[in-house]
DNA sequence: AGCGTGGTGTTCGGGTTCGGTAAGGACGCG
DNA sequence: CGCGTCCTTACCGAACCCGAACACCACGCT
């Protein structure tokens, strides 16, 4: 087993899941540390140095989330993938104190969590800095989840940022009303809900005419590509 | 029949459900090999490598698990698309026990089908440079949806976009009507209709003597070929 | 060359689909 | 209980597709 793309921490209770995870994982190029409980969690991380540590939120002893506030306190700033059962739990891991990365809620598909944690060890691995998207007067910074306009700091809910970051990260392409749900919600909704457009409404209000979010009608919206 | 956008096993004993399958994807574009056993299934899935299996669940010789577990046993990581009967099968299905992609429920919209096999197909394939098609002056972008002529962007309507997409993909092959209905438009019924003459008029008249669209009397249209 | 026929280019209005938007309910949080 | 946020629904205007109708062109025949 090379661990050519690098070494994931799995902390995950269910030998079901974690097995699963495992070999998907390791199919795909990378190298696998499991992790049982929160009490091992922490050591592991500073033990092994992992790329990427995919957190279940439900231990035995404890939350996950707990793992996760314990390393950014240390100044650990690893990126962390929360595994939720419910969507509810979404809200509180994704807040901006928790310093999360990503999520996948349960019953996931495992493709789509090795394409989360590869999206998640680009992302980290791009050259350090202010990490920021921007489109000219308009910045976007997914570490403080800040956006900023002309200088001035506007207020976003969650949902707005999420959104905005999944287009922007992307500028030019074209994303589906799916696919954006899949990217922004962590989850699949191919009914036909007006949702996306709801939201993208909203952005389009707080960031008046700097908005680079584009309609492509009959598919979805994209990001202006900056020329 | 051939297959631009990769080949779908489909693994389903009822005639009804596969033969509608099949047309909404061969629609789509997808080439489409039918099996009807749990047997069979895995002989085809070695020889075809198909871009995607489509398992039904319940089937005569078998469960449609048995042949997810056996690829994955056999290190075949292949994206696997369930088609599940009943609600409660989804649990076992997705993720927790057997690593399946994603899944529907009977009865399921078609057009569902074809966005879950593109999705899967999507998360599942490396990331993609800009395949551009391109003519002279005319560059094709199907990322950005994008037409951009003299390096100028003009703007086409999805009917367009899909149209152009079609002709310019396979340069010199000639298209009848009804082909370029079913491969633009997704729907294979086609009355004698003008509404691809009318697309392709509207083609020429944004693109000018740009126009990469050339007419073959009695058959139909085909893109120039520019070697 | 003239002419006829079948195929194609082009125009145009009706009907439909699609996206913007506003309003209201559900939910969690303080 | 008030507040903020999210999601749904319904309505409306605009973009767009389609089909028909008519003009035009290519080709073959006399």
């Amino acid at each position: 087993m090379d661990q050519t793309r690098g070494l994931v921490l799995v902390v995950e209770d269910e030998p079901a899941i974690s097995d699963l995870v495992r070999r998907y994982l390791t199919a795909a190029g990378f190298g696998v540390h499991l992790e049982t409980r929160v009490a091992g969690a922490l050591e592991a991380v500073r033990r092994l140095r992992p790329a990427v540590v995919l957190l279940d939120v439900g231990l035995p002893d404890g939350e996950g989330t707990e793992v996760c506030r314990a390393m950014r306190d240390a100044g650990d700033w690893t990126p962390v993938l929360f595994v939720t059962a419910r969507d509810d739990e979404v809200e509180r891991v994704l807040g901006l104190e928790l310093g999360a990365d990503d999520y996948v809620t349960k019953p996931f598909s495992p493709r789509e969590l090795v394409a989360r944690v590869k999206t998640v060890i680009r992302r980290s691995s791009a050259p350090i800095g202010p990490k920021v998207a921007r489109d000219g007067d308009v910045a976007l910074d997914p570490g403080s989840r800040t956006l900023t306009v002309d200088g001035e700091v506007r207020h976003l809910t969650t949902t707005e940022f999420n959104l905005l970051e999944v287009l922007m990260t992307a500028p030019g392409k074209v994303f589906d009303r799916a696919e954006l749900m899949s990217r922004a919600w962590g989850q699949a909704d191919y009914g036909s809900s007006r949702t996306v457009d709801v939201h993208v409404a909203q952005l389009r209000a707080k960031l008046g005419d700097h908005c680079p979010v584009e309609t492509v009608r009959g598919i979805g919206y994209r990001a202006r590509k900056r020329t």
